[in-house]
DNA sequence: TGAAGACTATCGGGAATTTCGATGGAGAAG
DNA sequence: CTTCTCCATCGAAATTCCCGATAGTCTTCA
């Protein structure tokens, strides 16, 4: 009966834009925190308002139709539009409840993200961070709400991004401090021949060291590959391996290991991202200058 | 508790719009057809939604905050995106049912929606039709939502509205059939001396062939004015008088009048105006094809 | 100055909607 | 053939929403 414009809420469109993102009811009740029952209410009063199926099984998971996705893709600019809307424009550090994701990776989790908390347990207990891995997909993260902040050696040259650079990295070698190497000055010849641990980032990322190394037409002498520069030390330590690490990853590892400067430079900015969805928003704003602050910090230590 | 975004729905919007185009919550109750105290339930939840009083009072009357104004602008594009979403996009004539408003004047209401209607009973019976009186304000009623279709003599060359023109107009003189000027030819002279009823159209108005006239250096002589051109014959039957009307409009009036051609040329186009917002909906798209095909059969007739 | 009128805010009860847990049915995997 | 996963549906419980009544505020008019 009321297939009126009544029977809808920005809940609903939510809803719809996680069902058409997980491609799985149970999943969305799952992450939202309701019933599976109540996903699939929801899902049916949209049908009705929409008069389509929406989605359809088609062996075993449910495949969106046409109209689902035009739907979708509209109603998400929509939220976001909507959500810009609704951010707060004035708020109160001290009181202010709200939860801000983020999306980064093993860098900024260590660099910059460790100052931004003890800012925020401090001056915002009520803004709770939700940290996300990038990974490659970070710019999507964003556009789908699934993050609010993205920040990360990335590029995105698309207009509706907004951007600030917070500081650039370079390249250090770190070993064992009773390593040979560890004496002298590391040339080019010495680095390409020591036994490295090379971090592949999951395959989805190249140092951009690595990148500058291929190009003068060197290839790093890979001992040994890991996903995340975390806990190198102790995998380094005892071992002839050197491995090649952002300046301020190296420092994170405290005096396990010594730092010598590397032969190839591999100069990258870390940027931070956002969009038209939380710009206007007073939290978000803060929270951005105080990851600003916390990246400078971090810069000049 | 629940300032969350599942607190606002679109209904909820289109109240808010309400209550700003009105300033009256109790109005804005008439005309949804709810309590008063509905409305105001509804407001206090935007306004915490929003974390804003929205509308404040002021001596008699409730003046919306800056920052109303703003989410007014705001989610009244949403909604109309929301409405281009939600709109049909194939329809039955012989099932649907949903209700259009078109604005428009008296020339549309007794040349061109009587066909329509005609066709509507017979081949969509489930449509209902809502007809306001467009005077100067059709194109802010379009904007508003308040009718989804605007018909008459009207120029917009703002982007955002989509145009068809149905037909062209001109003036007749029309006149008791026992006026001696109804057997020979009217020249200007004779015109402009002869004692004439004046449609002003409530004063927002003027008919294309008195701006002709004016320009030409003459001034009718003006007997008396009425708003509207309805029932004239009864007016000008069994007196001098003459009155000057559009031809499609003269003939609604039958053998109580005769029409002679008048010396001043006025040709006007009426036009049929609407917005994106239903421009995808099947049943409006058919409906303006039936509007299109009932004005070229006025046309010719 | 006081009373009446017009308007919004608030309260408690009742109606409607939404949510939940349980269950059924369909398809895939083993 | 059984089991598992997933969505649809059902009845009951919880929540939300709406209404009528009433209080409070401001303006107007006597």
């Amino acid at each position: 009966m009321a297939s009126d414009i009544r029977a809808l809420d920005f809940a609903s469109l939510r809803t719809l834009r996680l069902v058409h993102a997980h491609g799985s009811f149970s999943q969305t009740a799952d992450t939202l925190g309701v019933a599976q029952s109540t996903v699939s209410y929801t899902v049916a009063r949209l049908r009705e308002v929409f008069s389509d199926p929406l989605f359809v099984r088609q062996g075993s998971a449910m495949v969106s139709t046409k109209r689902c996705d035009e739907i979708v893709e509209q109603s998400s600019a929509l939220l976001d539009k909507f959500e810009a809307m609704v951010a707060p424009r004035e708020f109160d550090p001290a009181v202010a409840a709200l939860r801000i994701g983020i999306s980064c990776n093993y860098y900024e989790r260590v660099t910059i993200i460790p100052e931004v908390v003890r800012v925020l347990r401090h001056e915002a207990p009520g803004i709770a961070l939700k940290i996300i891995s990038s990974t490659v997909q970070g710019k999507s993260q964003l556009t789908r709400s699934e993050s609010d902040i993205l920040i990360g050696p990335i590029q995105i040259n698309e207009p509706g991004y907004f951007k600030r650079t917070l500081l650039r990295e370079d390249y250090v070698c770190i070993m064992d401090p009773a390593n040979p190497l560890a004496k002298s000055v590391m040339d080019v010849e010495t680095f390409v021949n020591a036994p490295q641990v090379v971090v592949n980032y999951g395959g989805n990322f190249q140092s951009r060291f690595l990148s500058v190394m291929e190009r003068a037409g060197y290839a790093p002498n890979t001992a040994m590959e890991v996903p995340s520069p975390a806990n190198l030390q102790d995998i380094i330590c005892g071992t002839d391996m050197i491995a090649t690490v952002p300046t301020r990853v190296a420092r994170t590892f405290g005096d396990a290991i010594v730092t010598v400067a590397c032969p190839f430079r591999g100069r990258f900015p870390i940027d931070m991202f956002w969009t038209a969805r939380t710009h206007a928003s007073a939290p978000h704003a803060w929270l951005r200058t105080i990851i600003g602050t916390a990246a400078a910090n971090a810069a000049k230590a």
